[in-house]
DNA sequence: GGAGTATATACCGTCAAGAGTATGTACGCG
DNA sequence: CGCGTACATACTCTTGACGGTATATACTCC
């Protein structure tokens, strides 16, 4: 199973997270929106599936797929702790002044 | 060229930017650090390098490598439309109600 | 139960990323 | 100038992800 990086190293699942934002959507839907023959697109959601990135529901033929926070939540808060490196270091509300500290000694 | 997100796909790439978070280092740090050969790390830190993760400050034989904040911007970039989904929607500044609405849309 | 729809999976071929190893290059120093 | 250090690159091999195609499964409706 890949993991969560690898999962979105691929543009096409990218899209279809992005797909995803708004709401489940069925294979076919996604598969036509994206312009994906349906086995791909079917290999794509399993991948996701997988990896926790999307559920499943089923109805009849039809299977709902709908984004799952975890594994995006994963990234940005492996992305957190360099976030000083580019964000105003004058923010509002004087967070992170630790941050900003050690901003100054690795300068 | 490998995109942004393929890049920190790879669990060793990740480390050595980890490794960076508090400065620059250089090729044999790294490589001792994270148990890595040399002409593999060389290779990482190039790769690392051409997709604009790191850049190379020059000292004799040595070569200094230092995390540039651009490709990891990038992706917290991409990851922020996604936050309201595992974020507080009470949040204390009242930012974000429109996203929020969204999300009573599409539940 | 037969036909059509919606989706999953099995199988196959390709290709490029990654690891390993050897070698090249550049610099400092005695 | 010869040697050691620090690093880059060339080369080879392997592996597995990805796409394509064909086929299986499951459900609905007439």
């Amino acid at each position: 199973m890949l993991s969560t990086f690898e999962v979105l190293s691929l543009p096409a699942r990218r899209k279809i997270v992005e797909r995803l934002r708004h709401g489940p959507k069925s294979v076919g839907e996604l598969a036509d929106e994206l312009g994906i023959s349906q086995p791909i697109m079917s290999k794509h959601l399993r991948t996701l599936r997988d990896s926790g990135f999307v559920t499943v529901r089923v109805d009849a033929q039809r299977r709902w797929y709908e984004l799952r926070p975890e594994p995006l939540k994963e990234m940005a808060e492996w992305l957190e702790p360099y976030r000083w490196m580019w964000e105003d270091r004058l923010d509002l509300l004087g967070e992170r002044l630790d941050t900003m500290r050690d901003e100054e000694e690795n300068r």
